[in-house]
DNA sequence: AGCACGCCGACT
DNA sequence: GTCGGCGTGCTC
């Protein structure tokens, strides 16, 4: 409260608004002054700096001319440690307790209260959670400001949101459907959550077109949906297209002004729906009553840069403050969502006993009897049972064969020691379509005369085939189907009802007019050797996925053995039950999301630092040269966040060593094989 | 990060 | 006596 006002002049002692005054230096002779706003003359202001250091409100005052536009939310530019920067106005308040004479805004950048006071308080608890800084996480929320998108007129349209008879239908195949439906649709939102796992045969952009249209109906209130790319949110849209009018789409690759205008037609109340990408989780739409994230364990939804946001969590922490309704939707169920549903913060809805009859794929994996039938099943990568699902499928529609790989042959090894093959450069070599002569996959370089750097053969052999040579094989054995593929690189969005083969990879299957009439899963067993923790969440993701596009009771082969857990989930079309018992897997091995955890970055030295400064009680996995996990119980993550993030800023503030990369929560934090596991 | 302040060695 | 080394500390 240290520097008064004076009641007569109403002025307030004040540093000159320009110039490189000394930061500390006394103040010599008389202070400058200016005419002060008459109420709340204090702007409290958030810089746009990464440090963490400066990670906090810094005080201003506001002249009379700035007065009116100095409402909370604005862009301003601002005099910080003698340099103008940017900042977000977060507040006025009547007093500051700076104890020091204040500097005046020098700037409003537009009258645009652009960061609202409900994402304000969203981006500081989202930076607090992942131990971050508010202005790294500000910049997903708030784009860059565009003028012309600002002088546009923004209508508020008068759209009459219709709930169709279909879409209570569509939710009655869920358990708990019916009752988390009315509940969206009688306005019911607050705290009505809910995790679903799709239902077969069931599209999921018309899922969640349903439970928009119900959040919609009979309110005045708005929705966000979050979907993984920006090919999803055009079906979404074109599902919603009644809707167009106040939709507002946001994703990455807009352009600024595009985004901007957008991100102004949420703002200003002319769409009442956003549906995008990740970032669209901080749309800022008033009385938001519903968010839906659907398949949340998509790369996509997690933010690339620090402090590495989850889209899906951050819904979480947005319905948690506010008490919107939030859906989160997956193909299958991530081991996260299963455990909010166990601890009760969410309804877990899953197809109905009689939709799973009716709908669900009928799947063929290997069994023992097949194994002894055909002796080659068991290392064929076609085997005689996928085989004949495809011919019978062929009859009716098109086919859908999944394989991991994009590519020819895009991984080869020593024909005689089976070590993999390697360029000069040290990156793998692959075989192209069309190509005699391997190359290297990050060079580029091709591998004439290629010989074994441990027993010198110069043999190669095939590790992996990919989608384009399994299209060839296809091709030959079926002479007379059109083969299709698909994969990251070059996709293809949907095909006809006619028979065809369909070669794609996970995430890149075209949707198929009436659904595929048969689904084949090829190199499924590899998939589930691989060292990831969430390797078999990712298998059941992908393979429930496959399996949706699917026609009802259309059969599904998979090549891995009839035993495994999460061939028996298929079976059954129960991803929660596998998200269940993987959850229990990792509980008894204190793993994550039943603990929380960090991944520290960084030299050895600096890590011990930042170790031997935690107080609160911590278990340590590592360090290694240059990282090491942190875990804690689940309810001591916040204090865990918190203790990391004052570390960081004091250690970057004094510059003792180099600073320690932060992750929270992190996609992938360790092998599995390798992880040396936390006794708790 | 920048930038200023402060407290010790070799120079006009 | 003072020019300048970069160790600390702060930025409303």
């Amino acid at each position: 409260m240290s520097p008064a006002i004076d009641p007569e002049t109403n002025q307030l002692e004040l540093l000159p608004p320009g110039g490189k005054s000394g930061a500390r230096r006394p103040r010599k002779g008389p202070s400058l002054s200016i005419d002060l706003a008459e109420k709340l003359p204090i702007a409290q202001v958030r810089i746009d700096s990464p440090l963490p250091q400066l990670d906090r409100i810094f005080d201003y005052a506001i002249s009379q001319q700035l007065d009116d536009l100095m409402q909370p939310g604005v862009r301003v530019r601002v005099r910080f440690s003698g340099r103008l920067v940017n900042g977000f106005v977060v507040g006025r308040v009547q007093a500051s307790d700076a104890g020091k004479a204040l500097r005046p805004i020098e700037r409003v950048v537009s009258g645009e209260r652009v960061l609202t006071a409900e994402v304000c308080d969203l981006v500081s608890a989202v930076a607090e959670h992942y131990a971050g800084t508010f202005s790294d996480v500000v910049r997903s929320a708030v784009p860059p400001r565009h003028a012309r998108a600002e002088s546009l007129q923004y209508r508020v349209p008068e759209v009459d949101v219709q709930v169709h008879d279909l879409d209570a239908t569509r939710w009655s195949s869920y358990t708990n459907g019916p009752v988390l439906f009315g509940r969206l649709r009688s306005g019911k939102c607050f705290n009505t959550r809910g995790i679903w796992s799709s239902a077969p045969a069931q599209p999921w952009y018309q899922d969640i077109s349903s439970l928009v249209r119900a959040a919609l109906v009979n309110s005045v209130g708005s929705a966000i949906v979050v979907l993984p790319d920006a090919h999803d949110v055009d079906l979404l849209a074109q599902e919603l297209a009644e809707l167009r009018d106040t939709t507002a789409i946001l994703t990455a690759d807009q352009g600024p002004e595009r985004r901007y205008r957008e991100f102004l037609r949420a703002l200003r109340g002319s769409a009442r729906l956003v549906i995008g990408t990740r970032a669209a989780v901080f749309a800022p739409v008033s009385n938001l009553q519903l968010m839906v994230v659907w398949d949340d364990q998509d790369d996509s939804l997690w933010e690339p840069h620090a402090p590495y946001w989850n889209a899906r969590d951050v819904a979480a922490i947005r319905s948690s403050a506010g008490g919107c309704a939030l859906l989160v939707g997956s193909p299958a169920r991530s081991v996260e969502t299963q455990l909010w549903c166990e601890q009760g913060w969410a309804r877990s809805l899953a197809p109905t006993r009689e939709i799973i009859s009716s709908n669900a794929p009928l799947v063929r994996a290997l069994e023992q009897e097949d194994l002894a039938r055909d002796v080659a099943a068991a290392s064929a990568r076609l085997p005689h049972m996928a085989w004949s699902v495809a011919k019978e499928g062929l009859k009716l529609g098109p086919v859908l064969v999944q394989v991991p790989r994009r590519g020819y042959l895009p991984t080869l090894c020593c024909r005689q020691c089976r070590a993999p093959a390697r360029c000069s450069c040290g990156g793998a070599l692959g075989l192209a379509t069309g190509q005699i002569i391997p190359t290297c996959i990050w060079c580029g370089v091709p591998a004439a005369g290629w010989s074994c750097r441990l027993c010198g053969d110069t043999n190669l052999r095939a590790v992996a085939i990919g989608v384009e040579r399994t299209a060839e094989e296809f091709g030959r054995a079926f002479p007379s189907t059109p083969v299709i593929w698909s994969q990251g690189s070059a996709m293809r969005r949907s095909v006809s009802a006619a028979p065809a083969l369909v070669i794609a990879t996970p995430g890149a299957e075209p949707i198929a007019d009436g659904g595929y009439a048969a689904v084949i899963i090829l190199d499924a067993r590899g998939q589930l050797l691989r060292p990831q923790l969430q390797v078999t969440q990712e298998a059941a993701r992908r393979w429930f996925g496959a399996a949706l596009l699917a026609r009802p009771r259309a059969p599904f082969a998979i090549t891995a053995e009839n035993f495994e857990p999460v061939v028996q989930a298929l079976v059954r079309w129960d991803a929660p039950g596998f998200a269940q018992r993987e959850l229990a897997e990792r509980a008894a091995a204190g793993l994550p999301p039943n603990t929380k955890m960090a991944v520290l970055h960084g030299a050895l030295a600096d890590i011990n630092e930042v170790l031997s400064l935690l107080t609160v009680e911590h278990k340590v996995l590592g360090p290694t040269d240059e990282s090491c996990i942190v875990v804690v119980r689940r309810d001591l993550g916040a204090q865990l966040a918190g203790q990391l993030r004052v570390i960081s800023a004091m250690r970057a503030a004094k510059s003792t060593g180099k600073p320690v990369n932060v992750v929270c929560d992190p996609r992938e934090p360790i092998a599995k094989d390798s992880a040396p596991v936390p006794t708790p």
